[in-house]
DNA sequence: TGGAGTTAGTTAGCATTGCTAACTAAATTG
DNA sequence: CAATTTAGTTAGCAATGCTAACTAACTCCA
């Protein structure tokens, strides 16, 4: 076996927990009635500011046709909107609706209470360890 | 703001980093040809050992007719292969095929390869306390 | 021991979310 | 001004979730 603390054994770990991780919190997600990928783009737009599908999809690493299609399904829910770019006649500048927002917020704040649940049983140690780790992944990308 | 340790505080960033990481890592994945959910099914019956579809299902934390099917494409891959259970006649027992094995650990390979070029640079004790997370991660569920 | 209920798995059908290919329309550039 | 690039859309496919409804096998108990 190899080595638990080489680099490729942690990134095999990393990517099972992460797997295992979000396939968890699915659940609480899916009481919103959004759907990830959705309820994610959102999320760039309330907390990151309003912007163009490109980089919409630049920032959620998607294709822009996927943006496409999921700005369009924000937009039905009236979760978002989309104005026209006053410089730029090809692109639209797509803002969340008070409603997204406050969907979102809810969301949010639903998901994040499943996981408290079980980081507030840990040692703060621990809690911790996971809050250091969490930089250091956002950093490797 | 609420203190980076606190448990809600870690939630919402642990569940960043790890949507943001499995989007990097996806690419990687795509290459093996035979994606995310299939190729972490053929990982647990690899490293954890033959199991039921139901047992699988609970690992992977899905419902029985979404295993069923990945089970199936797997069995038409020739990733995995189904015995009857001795023991219970409804059951089955699935188990991986010697070119199962051989494409998860290239698969691993490819994968883990871009990870590990960043894991990599990190100073021993990151990596360290990386692994130690990944536990943690799945030990909450 | 035989019928009721439970459990394992399948099938069918739907929604979401990725992708590429092919298109339109606007902007830029030589 | 023609050629190219860029922003976005549409269409169509594949993977992967789900629930509902079904079959077959097992278990339990009167």
């Amino acid at each position: 076996m190899t080595e638990r603390a080489s680099p490729p054994a942690v990134a095999d770990r990393l990517h099972s927990a992460a797997i295992h991780l979000l396939r968890a919190l699915r659940r609480e997600d899916r009481a919103t009635g959004v759907g990830p990928a959705k309820l994610s783009a959102l999320s760039v737009l309330v907390f990151g500011g309003p912007r163009s599908i490109g980089a919409l999809a630049r920032a959620e690493q998607v294709r822009l046709p996927t943006m496409s299609r999921l700005v369009a399904a924000l937009e039905r829910d009236g979760l978002a909107a989309r104005t026209p770019d006053p410089a730029d006649g090809r692109a639209s500048r797509v803002h969340p609706t008070a409603r997204g927002r406050s969907v979102l917020h809810r969301g949010r704040a639903r998901r994040v209470e499943a996981l408290t649940r079980r980081l507030a049983q840990l040692p703060e140690a621990d809690r911790a360890l996971l809050s250091r780790a969490a930089d250091l992944i956002e950093g490797l990308t």
